[in-house]
DNA sequence: CTGAAAGCGCTTACAG
DNA sequence: CTGAAAGCGCTTACAG
């Protein structure tokens, strides 16, 4: 193992003059720079993160993040993640400020995001509303020297560093797969219940379902789609009118929350009612509904990660100043079953 | 954040003392070392790791592995999380010797094991046969001071640090779970085909299986129960029979491997043929079959943790002699269709 | 039984 | 533009 020290005897110059052409700190000579690097990249250096750790204590490293997390029990996974990162990350003195916000407002998120620069953090995570003033916060946290990285839901158009979330159109396509095995070939409709069609996210999920369906399943078909505003009264409310309609479903499938309305209005029918329910993520409110086989599977995006993951993207950023290698860091999503829980 | 120098100061003993008292390595007076521990507890006194890990680097950390991976891709994935592992730890001077076998021979892995002792290794992990004289293998290891974890199967009855790998009775209940959801209270007719019955997990598969349609799909049967011995000229020649046989089953339901076998005989009955095919795993060899259907799903249990996990757990392990919370980490186990890859 | 000192690999004022 | 030194938190011979 090289370290800089050894660097710097065969450089035959000082552990600090090593360590600012290797950082590109300037302030140093670059002819002595280049010769300096060169043997770095002869001897395969490796900055050893143990030494930078200790070293980084002297500037302990603040986190802030704003989710609208409340009333919304999707996040509790998300916030999981969040603080197991900045616990395995304590011992190098990294720490993260939690703002929440309740349902999804710009002004909101902005008032949180200037609290936390006021508290004095250095890095956010942000779950933005799809709005052009998020965007130009975002770009003017940047500017100002803030990385920004969004999690489960992306501005693509801002210099945030990366996104971090689901593959929405993936889950669709997945959703569909799963739908086209029980299927079984027979004729099977369905009605979608997505939140809002003003979320990208939302409709990603329903275009990768169409395009399943459309190539691989002629079988299904798609007689409505609802917007439920991840309102579980909405949902509740729609849930019965199909259970009274004449062109009952034989499924639904639930893009986003709202998740219990639905499954309320199911319960209610009774087990005699025939709609199987197919939805994503896995709550405490949801849980107890696929236990009981309102829900026949669901498709979970790995809601820890999404906070895990973030914390410790801002942190390596912080030590080396390299952007992330994906631009947008997907989730796993996967099928899960009552006999998962 | 307490460190020992604090520690030290606040107890008027030097840092020297306050570790070998925090750290239980004697030669410390009872009374002091008491004190010590109080104003530590007072303190909520955590080691840093960053320090730790430097300090580490005098004595490196040499872990051996042993896998029967020559010749089944399931282990492709575990050493690619091993080597992840490694990677990461690399600062901490951690370093993984892997050697491999062929098959599952007793006699080979404890060749190996003998040859990493004699390189100076100093925490192993195996995935041994299920035989005594592992037993006694491992137990001698670990009197001698070599904590071993046992990977994707277990040995119970022995000395081993913990078991990291699958859940074999969820996995199955998952399997049932899923031919309930796909049977939507049709019957269906399934043959399991499991590696051998002397295999523990094999069975453990078939147990949480059968619980599962036992309570919950009556409508589901179990018309045979066969051995590939994870041979695929084997479980090929089964299926092969099956589809010509008078009672052609619905579903096969595979615990262990030689999936390729079967999804040969499968593919070659045309795409007429109405077996369902449902796997655990997934490799590069059964990855096209789940592409092209032939597979209609299956239920990794992510191999990669079960490389990755271990190392992190012996280098833990290394520094405070904590055995980990749990006896058995499982991995996790989750649905993937086609739409997943 | 205890302390002083050196060292793991890195960074950063400070002096020149 | 460069170096010497101190320090992050821990461990460990060594001396007493």
């Amino acid at each position: 193992m090289t370290s800089i020290k050894k660097i710097a005897e065969i450089a035959g110059v000082s552990r600090g003059t090593v360590d600012r052409a290797l950082n590109n700190r300037g302030e140093v000579n670059e002819e002595v720079a280049e010769r300096i690097r060169a043997i770095a990249r002869d001897l395969g250096y490796k900055t050893n993160r143990a030494g930078l750790a200790l070293a980084a204590r002297k500037h302990p490293l603040k986190i802030g993040a704003v989710f609208p997390s409340e009333g919304n029990p999707y996040f509790d996974d998300v916030i999981t993640g969040l603080r197991e990162s900045e616990k395995e990350l304590s011992d190098y003195a990294v720490s993260v400020s939690l703002k929440t916000t309740r349902g999804f407002s710009a002004d909101a998120q902005i008032q949180r995001i200037d609290e936390l620069i006021s508290e004095g953090v250095q890095a956010l995570i942000l779950c933005p509303v799809n709005e052009k003033i998020m965007v130009d916060k975002i770009n003017s946290l940047v500017d100002a020297g803030i990385p920004v990285i969004t999690s489960n839901s992306d501005l693509e158009n801002s210099k945030r560093l990366c996104y971090v979330g689901t593959d929405y159109s993936k889950s669709g396509r997945m959703a569909a797969g799963l739908l086209g095995l029980v299927a079984a070939g027979n004729p099977m409709n369905v009605v979608i219940l997505t939140g809002s069609i003003h979320v990208l996210g939302h409709n990603q999920s329903i275009s990768g379902f169409y395009s399943v369906i459309k190539k691989d399943y002629p079988n299904i078909t798609v007689s409505d789609v609802e917007e439920t505003l991840d309102n579980s009264d909405v949902s509740y409310r729609i849930t019965r009118n199909l259970l009274e309609s004449s062109l009952k479903p034989d499924a639904i499938y639930m893009t986003a929350g709202a998740v219990g309305g639905t499954c309320r209005a199911l319960a209610e029918a009774g087990s005699g009612q025939s709609i199987r329910l197919f939805t994503h993520d896995i709550t405490s409110e949801s849980r107890p509904y696929l236990l009981s086989g309102i829900i026949s599977a669901t498709i979970p995006q790995d809601p820890y990660q999404q906070g895990y993951m973030p914390v410790k993207l801002l942190f390596d950023y912080s030590l080396d100043k390299n952007p992330p290698q994906e631009d947008k860091v997907f989730t796993n999503s996967y099928i899960i079953v009552r006999e998962s829980l």
